[in-house]
RNA sequence: CGGGAUGUAGCGCAGCUUGGUAGCGCACUUCGUUCGGGACGAAGGGGCCGCAGGUUCGAAUCCUGUCAUCCCGACCA
């Protein structure tokens, strides 16, 4: 390919809607261009890009046994009903694109695949015989996101590659999702990422075992917490550790304490000396279902604690009433919200983990009774200072008997903090969390049979008995993954792309394309490098040198040959784009020296041919 | 959806406060000189100033509305 002949469009500056680096190259170097909000065109340079990553995808996928396969992107609402899904994918988080058709039935434009992929395997998996099975497909998500930035990295239009398995028990699940992992590895490692894989929130997918596969990288959305032995790695939506000891309070009969203008924890412990771990706290929340009565939650944690929504939203649905559908929201109650409800206010600043279901009496659409639920942090305390649930009054020595006599009245005790940076890890204590940032390129899941018994996917057993399929999934965000790799492989002059996804390997660089000598040089260097099997270009345009190189290296192709002053004597240049090493070499040994060490850039960071 | 910002040529920006009919750099076209790290000179082409109303003799500029884009939060590959 010559580069004259491939549209390259460059731009010396960078394009006012680009924040990170990697969206800001890939514009610059003519990867992509934006035609709506979250909505990319992908120009030949990246797509090159993409059908190389998409080849090591398909590889890795075809080396486990999952077959390749296509499905449709517009689905049948009714598909997504039956799977429980259509309200909080439409109504809700509102993600999914949907439409209706002349004859106004509906349907969604597909955000995944799982609706479909499970009614086909209800129709066509009948036999224990004929499992497991496992079918990817490699193609074009729509998500509504509520923000898409970033470029590629959160768009409304992307390229996914999903895979689905479908097993016959629970132990063959876990095989193939231990291959899936396995597979994933390879991919990342062969794409040239560096790349951690973390334990995840399930999130709206649903299901138990989740693991993430985060590329590292500053400009990550996701921040991750991992043990300094590298054993444990995980979402801090997800992540586990151990809170630092609680000082324990004097003990004393419980007292009230007055406390004007206090409403902050920090207040508290300011004036009258107590450590936050010496405090509960309570937050009171609505969890707004998609088919049922708004749910009022007072959430108890241990003063110095956060609270971890992702945590929360779980434990919120997994306790939700038979029939509540999707969890659509919770939000924080007001006291604009409690008026909207006819209800009085709350001193927020002084609420008590006794507060009474009563305050909720005569709610206007919600349930007059509190979900309560604590963080174990919390209900660990024998003694602790809260809020009395009357303006400026505290309660100092107070315990989880005494202010709530009867047990059931007591919340539910689970872990609902925010593991942060720093903690001691569960696995071995004498190790504490780092956080690193990262995106998110990759996600597994057991789904188990929460879908196949929705879409009444079954089979029949050994024993010769109906039962559910077992379901994993299995996500790779393709175009996410092409601009990760920028995000992990640039620098001031462009991209530094991995051999084995560059859209080309090598650039042939004449200094001079008027020098007839410099030319056929050239010329002959790329038929050379083509006959060989490189992916070679040609910068056949009368451009100056300067001009040349500033592209090259913003495209950022991993090999530069210059053909220059020396072509009279046969001699070029190998310039490598990581770390601009640079040597001079006869014309002739251009092949001998550059292909072994192609061969190795090839597999990636797996450094043997795959 | 809440908070913040911005819309002027393909890209980056100035002009707006103090209204008088649009400018700079890059890119593009032609010619010449240059030619190993985004050259120089000359000559050119390209903009209903996001859109719609209003104020005014006159609006890129003032007012109102609207749309779009970006940033911060909730969502995710």
């Amino acid at each position: 390919m010559r580069v004259s002949r491939l549209m390259l469009v460059t731009l010396r500056d960078d394009p006012a809607e680009a924040e990170i680096s990697s969206h800001k190259l890939l514009l610059r170097g003519g990867y992509i261009r934006r035609i709506s909000s979250g909505i990319y065109a992908y120009l030949p340079l990246l797509w090159r890009v993409l059908q190389k990553i998409e080849g090591i995808v398909r590889q890795e996928m075809n080396a486990t046994g999952a077959l390749e396969t296509l499905l449709p992107q517009l689905q049948p609402a009714e598909l997504w009903q039956r799977s429980g899904r259509w309200d909080g994918y439409t109504a809700g988080e509102g993600i999914m694109f949907h439409l209706q058709d002349r004859q106004e039935r509906q349907l969604g434009l597909g955000p995944t695949h799982e609706e479909v992929i499970t009614a086909l395997a209800a129709d066509l998996l009948r036999s224990y015989r004929q499992l497991p099975v496992s079918l990817y497909q490699i193609q074009t998500k729509f998500r509504d996101e509520i923000r898409p930035r970033f470029g590629l990295m959160r768009g409304r239009e992307f390229i996914m590659k999903d895979a689905y398995s479908f097993h016959a028990s629970e132990e063959s699940l876990k095989q193939s999702y231990a291959a899936m992992d396995l597979a994933y590895r390879r991919i990342f490692a062969r794409c040239g990422l560096r790349a951690v894989a973390v334990e995840a929130d399930s999130g709206a997918i649903g299901g138990s075992a989740s693991q993430e596969f985060m590329v590292t990288a500053e400009a990550g959305e996701d921040l991750i917490l991992t043990s300094e032995d590298g054993r444990y790695g995980a979402n801090q939506e997800r992540a586990v550790s151990l809170p630092p000891p609680a000082v324990e309070l004097q003990q004393s009969p419980c007292q009230e304490l007055a406390t004007p203008g206090l409403a902050s924890i920090e207040d508290l412990c300011r004036v009258h000396g107590f450590d936050p771990t010496q405090i509960v706290k309570v937050l009171v929340l609505v969890a707004r279902f998609a088919a049922a009565p708004a749910q009022p939650l007072l959430v108890c944690l241990r003063g110095d604690q956060q609270l971890n929504e992702v945590k929360l939203a779980n434990a919120v649905s997994a306790r939700a009433a038979e029939g509540a559908g999707a969890l659509l929201e919770i939000t924080p109650i007001s006291n604009e919200l409690l008026a909207a409800e006819g209800l009085a206010p709350l001193p927020f600043g002084s609420l008590g983990p006794q507060l009474d279901d009563g305050v909720l009496a005569g709610a206007r659409s919600w349930q007059q009774r509190f979900l309560r639920l604590a963080d174990t942090t919390a209900t660990d305390l024998t003694g602790f200072v809260c809020g009395a649930c009357r303006s400026d009054q505290h309660l100092v020595g107070a315990s989880w008997e005494a202010l709530l006599p009867q047990p059931d009245q007591r919340p539910q005790s689970l872990d609902l903090r925010a593991a942060q940076p720093g903690d001691r890890c569960l696995h071995a204590p004498e190790q504490t969390l780092l956080a690193a940032r990262g995106i998110e390129v990759g996600h597994i899941f057991q789904l188990g049979r929460k879908y196949s018994q929705a879409l009444e996917a079954t089979f029949t057993n050994e024993a010769g008995s109906e039962e559910a399929l077992w379901m994993g999934c299995y996500g790779i965000g393709v175009s996410r993954l092409a601009q990760a790799a920028v995000e992990q492989h640039h620098d001031e002059q462009g991209i530094c792309w991995p051999t084995s996804i560059a859209p080309f390997e090598v650039i042939v660089v004449p200094a001079n394309i008027e020098d007839p000598l410099q030319q056929q040089l050239a010329e002959s260097l790329l038929t050379e490098l083509l006959d060989a099997g490189v992916d070679a270009l040609l910068d056949d345009r009368s451009e100056r040198a300067g001009v040349k190189f500033k592209d090259a290296d913003l495209i950022g192709i991993p090999w530069r040959v210059v053909v220059g002053r020396d072509a009279a004597n046969g001699q070029i240049e190998l310039v490598q784009r990581q770390g601009r090493s640079t040597e001079a070499l006869a014309a002739s040994a251009l092949l001998e020296v550059l292909l072994p060490r192609l061969t190795t850039e090839r597999c990636g960071l797996l450094g043997e041919p795959a």
